[in-house]
RNA sequence: GUGGAUGUAGCUCAGCUGGUUAGAGUACCAGAUUGUGGCUCUGGGGGUCGUGGGUUCAAAUCCCAUCAUCCACCCCA
């Protein structure tokens, strides 16, 4: 037990955090790119948040939560997911008095008490943004544009962009009371879970895997007939701005979403290699929401992607990541007198900007060549007793097999100028 | 939360119907005329056979439980 994880977390190791570097310096970019600014909040918040945020009938609130009381007495959660987390910091900090809309990014850890699964963890990662204050067709389709080009950056393929609209308070009573008008007659035809279903939030009926399912929904109301005009408006207008990008997308009237607080808009995204967990991202309108938490009627839009499943798409697409990490130089010693000149230079080298290092096992040379092989390094700076006397040092390049002598004093400067400075065998700004 | 499969060295796996000190490849460490890597050869270290019970003269091998991983449901990122 003491060395055993707990479930449904993960070790990210040498070797596989160089992906996440690479993501995050890619979302990066793209915030700053499409204006959106970072905002760190805390993992964990009041449970009262994500109740009446997320909605108590969701079964991320109802099953999936970290619950804890601290030792005040208060009830807190670990955040399942941050868009209510950051509608709580608009309204706290008082961003609403500010330039609008707030455009906002997060990415870090989320946590949900499900049962793991390949590309499911309790302890997951996720990139999300946040548009506050605008109910511009045109920001939903930026936000559903940012999304698709971050996946396109990232060299992922094969995506299917699924849009819909969820109505909205003045439209989705009467779409649910049309669904249950028509699916009550039939109500033995339905699985056992859409049983349940036509009771809590008969939307999802339409979206159920079950055959018989499938075929009883066939004929069901489609929410474009029940739409109020000026939700109908609202997609009409995210489509022409989709085709403005010309960006695919196919109409999903089934698709719904697993939290209360979306209105309008309603997105994922699919990929098909990341097993039973296909989405790899979602998103939609939450015109309530910030209401809901205290503040005065705000409109809001985001989205949000798992970084575990983005990298496991990534993984069975045969997408590589560049840069990784590399010591440039390696120092061998050869013979005992030159131990301490060694270790004088190789700290000489690093305040140059070269990423060096050397043995620290007391390994014979031959072994120090080969642990120097091992670990990538383009050069050897091999300090030997017997060049150290004339004030040399030999410079072996380890993918040519050549080698030189330089004065000990200049092998910094020396290697400065044969490379410049470097970062994962690179150089900067190349 | 429900159902199913799996669990042997760091990694990938072998180990027949239970029978003496549990193996291979790879990785790691050290050597192969004592100052030079990537190939080859030799040797070495490393395994509570997931864990805990039980059956048996005897269990990695059979039974039960438990934990973990994977798959499906559910849900979602």
């Amino acid at each position: 037990m003491l060395t055993t994880r707990p479930r449904g977390t993960n070790d990210i190791l040498p070797g596989e955090v160089e992906k996440w570097h690479y993501i995050e310096s890619v979302i990066r970019r793209l915030c700053f790119e499409y204006g959106y600014s970072e905002i760190r909040t805390p993992v964990f918040e009041h449970t009262e948040l994500f109740l009446r945020g997320v909605g108590d009938t969701t079964d991320v609130v109802k099953k999936e939560m970290y619950v804890f009381t601290d030792r005040g007495g208060r009830s807190v959660t670990l955040r399942p997911e941050n868009t209510a987390p950051v509608v709580r910091a608009y309204l706290e900090n008082k961003l609403y008095a500010g330039p609008q809309p707030v455009k906002l990014y997060y990415l870090g850890p989320m946590f949900r008490y499900d049962r793991p699964q390949a590309g499911r963890f309790r302890q997951f990662h996720q990139f999300g943004v946040e548009v506050l204050g605008s109910d511009d067709p045109a920001v939903d389709a930026e936000v559903i544009a940012m999304a698709m080009d971050f996946y396109a950056r990232l060299g992922l393929k094969g995506l299917e962009l699924h849009v819909n609209s969820v109505g909205c308070p003045v439209c989705r009573p009467l779409m649910i009371r049309r669904l249950r008008e028509y699916f009550l007659p039939q109500f033995e035809r339905l699985c056992k879970n859409c049983k349940d279903r036509l009771e809590k939030n008969p939307l999802r009926i339409l979206d159920c895997k079950e055959e018989r399912c499938r075929e009883t929904g066939e004929n069901a109301p489609v929410v474009f007939e029940t739409l109020c005009e000026s939700c109908f408006k609202h997609f009409e207008s995210v489509e022409r701005h989709l085709d403005l990008l010309e960006i695919d997308y196919m109409v999903n009237p089934r698709l719904v979403r697993g939290l209360d607080y979306y209105t309008h808009t309603a997105f994922e995204i699919m990929a098909e290699d990341v097993g039973a967990q296909g989405s790899i991202g979602g998103g939609g309108r939450y015109n309530g929401l910030i209401e809901t938490c205290g503040g005065s009627p705000t409109p809001g839009i985001g989205y949000a992607l798992g970084l575990e499943r983005i990298i496991l798409a990534m993984e069975s697409q045969g997408i590589t990541v560049p840069g990784i990490n590399k010591p440039l130089v390696f120092v061998v010693t050869a013979g005992e007198g030159s131990n301490g000149e060694a270790y004088k230079i190789l700290f000489r080298l690093r305040s140059a900007g070269i990423s060096a290092d050397k043995d620290y096992l007391g390994r014979s040379l031959k072994a120090q060549m080969k642990f120097a092989g091992r670990a990538g390094a383009r050069y050897a700076l091999i300090i030997g007793e017997e060049e150290l006397k004339k004030g040399l040092v030999l410079v072996r390049d380890m993918t040519r097999g050549e080698q030189e002598e330089v004065p000990a004093g200049e092998a910094a400067g020396y290697l400065v100028r044969k490379i410049g400075n470097c970062e994962g065998g690179k150089r900067i700004n190349d």
